[in-house]
DNA sequence: ATAATGAACGATTTCTTGATTATTCATTAT
DNA sequence: ATAATGAATAATCAAGAAATCGTTCATTAT
């Protein structure tokens, strides 16, 4: 039944029983996936994997962590990116758009994980929220430093700029439309809070 | 059982149905109404209401729709208004958050009945989404025709505002803060807005 | 004709019960 | 001490049975 129990000799324990998690969940989801055949993947019992894990919940927690980490890297590498802030912007919603959707139609599974976690773990996406706060308000303040904005307060023009976004960073919405009419839309509105962050000499 | 069934002469049988409905639906939700009950409170047999309405899908589908109504209408209001095409948009999204909010937090039921219509209602949604769209677009014309915007394409920006407002109008956010946090989140956001439509001069 | 009904029918929901599962802990290995 | 286990327990899930529900229609009243 264990579906690959290579274990490399530079792998903590707890690596290994992630690594396993993760594969199942993958192919199964995490409600089907037990916690004896994460084991079995493992070469260990069931009751040894709460030497290393609270429990399965926390096990989900600390995976769909690191999925939301793969985007926030994604996303910190816009926001260094070279080009305009302004470029900066709109890629930083169509790259938010692009790993919502793409999870959402190739990794179903994961997005079940990633939703299911959220439920019951306030704190995992309050975290994930509060690092994507932190990126736009970075951005915002890189563009005020350039002269590109002119914004008073960067945080909260970063949580607007957040808000505004909402319907490309949610699975549930993604049902409604195809991606290349959520990337149409992402780009309007990334468009329509430009004009008001792009600072203009006034008369 | 029946709950009140005093049939107003001038009421067509159609509207007692739907008005018994409503009472059952907000008192004990959709899901957990039977038409056996409807019709015991409209003194008729369940066989008869078919006589008026397709399906209990149909009645759900009427209520929903009604209650979208009210808050169109609403928004009508304020679009029509005779304020700033400004403050009218920030109007605009403080009214249909706190509608969405209140019903939310004091009519459960009603809100359970809106979602599980949308679910398999399509028509209801969009069409009430094709409703606001125009809203909005009116009022962004307006502003366009008073000098207060300068704005190329209304029907592409109202849809970019509506979008950008996606988080006020969707009941499963609701709990993620109080309707304070939300009235001020609103008013950034519309802020954020307003700085790119009002029209400024170039030097 | 129009309005309304009770009986009948699949479909769905609820309930019940048995099996799985997550989790704990006393015990065994190393 | 540290690592791991099997057995025990309480909570959750699943499958099938029983009841309820939505819907239709032939029939009855008006």
């Amino acid at each position: 039944m264990a579906l690959s129990e290579n274990i490399s000799s530079t792998e903590t324990i707890s690596d290994t029983i992630l690594a396993a998690a993760m594969r199942r969940f993958e192919q199964f989801g995490y409600s089907k996936t037990t916690m004896a055949e994460i084991a079995a993947d493992c070469d260990m019992s069931a009751a040894n994997i709460y030497r290393y894990f609270e429990n399965k919940l926390e096990i989900g927690a600390r995976l769909a962590r690191r999925c939301l980490a793969q985007e926030c890297a994604a996303l910190t590498a816009v926001v260094n990116g070279a080009t305009p802030a302004s470029s900066r912007l709109e890629e930083f919603f169509l790259v938010s758009l692009r790993f919502t959707y793409q999870r959402w139609a190739e990794q179903p599974r994961i997005t079940e994980l990633v939703e299911a976690i959220a439920r019951e773990r306030t704190d995992v996406v309050q975290e994930h929220l509060r690092a994507r706060k932190e990126l736009v308000t970075k951005l915002v303040q890189d563009g005020n430093s350039n002269g590109e904005f002119s914004v008073d307060d960067p945080q909260r023009c970063a949580e607007a700029i957040l808000v505004a976004g909402t319907l490309f960073d949610v699975p549930l919405f993604m049902h409604l439309h195809t991606c290349e009419k959520f990337e149409s839309m992402a780009k309007n509105v990334a468009d329509l809070i430009l004009r008001g962050l792009i600072s203009r000499p006034m008369l």
